[in-house]
DNA sequence: GACATAGGTCAATGTACTTGACATTTATTT
DNA sequence: AAATAAATGTCAAGTACATTGACCTATGTC
């Protein structure tokens, strides 16, 4: 792996299937990957009684404390009545907390509670265990060309 | 196992983020790849009343021709009565074709018609270019990087 | 002929959404 | 202060798609 090989039609030294084989392969290979990731969480969320629409509050709301109802449903994509009864599970089993916003009263922010900040920071770490593991064994070169290569498959759905 | 070490090469031209920003970031990216990948797809099964049921089915009976009823089912684990509705308009629909095995008369031997090979082409060729914009754009060494942090992933789901 | 297998079908159920209509509380506008 | 608008919650009905279970036909195997 001496320094940068041009892009061109040079030989890759590992088994990199050619042209159509490697598109073939392609959608394959990320379909597993994305089963492997997923499994786990999934597997912890059941036991729970909460699905992955549950983990996806869970993960928004961590990444953005005081969020919104309404700013977490557009976020997600969903309708309040699709909301409205993860998020009241989710309440009930103490994962989180509504609170009156102090700037607009009508406006509720959703935070984690500190067995929501644990339940979410297992299952994200699970996920995370998992990339960290290939990182680590692909290399840092690696995962460098992986990010690239999802990132700009990422630019045609409009990543946020 | 990772064969040989191509990392020192520090120097990333790209701003991979490091550490736990880094395994943040996976997720989210790939969880965009994935909706950037199957958009079109999804758009264009819609147009015909299909839907991703459809697809699998198509994908499935492309690489292997003449596939049973029940190897599809197992496949795809699903119910049969969960098969049959879509298997019947794909039929109706004039995209596959079934047909009594000479060997054994009860098994039903699923097929592509030309329209569901031009079909299922269509569909896989609109990911294969997704893959292969996004290949071409990050250069070989990328690609050979991000299937080796796919393959990495996919190890832990039993990739068949 | 007895039994098993591949497949198809009917029916009831479940889950996870959807759309639509409306109520509640609080802000904002006039 | 009323009128109106916004953020949220809730009730109800409908849709999409899967499930389980029971039963039927056609065919193959012993």
């Amino acid at each position: 792996m001496s320094a940068k090989t041009p892009v061109t039609k040079g030989a890759s030294r590992s088994a990199v299937p050619k042209g159509q084989a490697a598109l073939n392969e392609a959608w394959r290979v990320m379909h597993f990957a994305l089963r492997a990731v997923i499994a786990e969480p999934d597997r912890i969320l059941a036991t729970r009684g909460l699905t992955r629409m549950h983990h996806r509050i869970l993960f928004f709301v961590a990444h953005t404390p005081g969020m919104s109802v309404g700013e977490l449903q557009s976020t997600l994509d969903v309708t309040k009545q699709a909301l409205n009864a993860p998020l009241r599970q989710l309440q009930t089993q103490g994962l989180i907390e509504l609170a009156k916003a102090d700037h607009d009263a009508r406006v509720r922010e959703i935070r984690l509670t500190a067995d929501g900040v644990a339940l979410e920071a297992q299952l994200t770490g699970e996920q995370q265990r998992l990339f960290a593991d290939a990182f680590a064994r692909a290399g840092a070169q690696a995962h460098e060309g992986w990010r690239a290569v999802m990132l700009e498959l990422a630019r045609h759905a409009g990543m946020r």
